[in-house]
DNA sequence: GGAGATTAGGTTATAATGTTGCAATTCTAC
DNA sequence: GTAGAATTGCAACATTATAACCTAATCTCC
């Protein structure tokens, strides 16, 4: 589990370093971190709680960044290439990877009650996608598994 | 496995019995599987792949069915709750379930080339979800797995 | 079998999410 | 500098899903 969003922290500190990661990443690939793609980031960062592109739109243009659907939707594709958010299928939402760089499934619980997530390191999801291509022959290229239900604080204040 | 898509059946099978299990469910539930649900879950059971909902549309119209939005959402629903689809997020798909009656997460294959899915049985995504709770003290509720790649019929034909 | 409750369906409009196409600009490499 | 590539601006549009409100069918209980 490489983090914990059940935990206390300095969330200053998921932004930055989600920054700095991004910014490393891209040198890597040769990508290029524009300032309408490192502020989207930031804003997937604002929280841990996935967010809807048309959330983000307001919030660009506010500041004023270019504010239509695909601006926010080229950037936010962008940053699912790079790996550097996951999309949540299933709220049609955007969230920040916690280990990106590194390729992985998405796997994630969402509380359905607080809307926060957090990402799982599932070694068993490969552990499906082995037992898939072994027993029907198929070719595995992507996978996600999304967790619904209540996270520790909602189910205390229950 | 409770069935193979990919190897060749007589398809008239897999409807009737989808159909025939609808009915005893409903039965058992105190559930009323009407004509307009019935045909949705046919047409769902039409082929393997997955079917958005305004492709049912069309096909309802023709056949004299009410075919506005909300008569096949409300149909899909119906069915969803009682476990007789699964919806495919990451397609805003439907699809039938190989199993209905007993619950059990959504877990499915699912072709990039020829759109079919294959359900499948996989007792790992239990396994992530009892990691889960135990580790972050979160309460599983439900639970969605999507691979995507290559069937073996695409992998052979490519 | 009839009154009242419940469930299902019809209809219209609208909300929410995501895409296409093309022109203008900016960056990169030579 | 200039050609080619990548990025952005912009307008329209496509797809997916729901809200609101009402009517019709079905069930329950007497
Ligand atoms: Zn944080
Ligand atoms: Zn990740
Ligand atoms: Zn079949
Ligand atoms: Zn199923």
């Amino acid at each position: 589990m490489t983090q914990n969003v059940y935990k206390a922290h300095d969330h200053h500190v998921c932004i930055d370093s989600a920054v700095s990661r991004a910014r490393a990443l891209c040198e890597e690939q040769g990508a290029r971190l524009t300032p309408v793609r490192q502020r989207v980031l930031e804003l997937v960062w604002a929280n841990h709680k996935p967010v809807g592109a048309y959330d983000l739109l307001p919030k660009l243009a506010e500041e004023g960044f270019n504010s239509a659907p695909p601006t926010v939707y080229r950037a936010l594709d962008f940053l699912l290439d790079l790996g550097l958010v996951h999309r949540i299928s299933s709220l049609n939402a955007f969230i920040g990877c916690t280990h990106p760089g590194e390729a992985h499934p998405s796997c994630f619980f969402v509380c359905r009650e607080c809307g926060e997530a957090q990402e799982l390191d599932a070694e068993q999801v490969n552990t499906i996608a082995r037992q898939a291509e072994a027993m029907l022959g198929v070719k595995v290229e992507q996978q996600m598994t999304e967790l619904m239900g209540l996270c520790p604080r909602c189910q205390a204040s229950a």
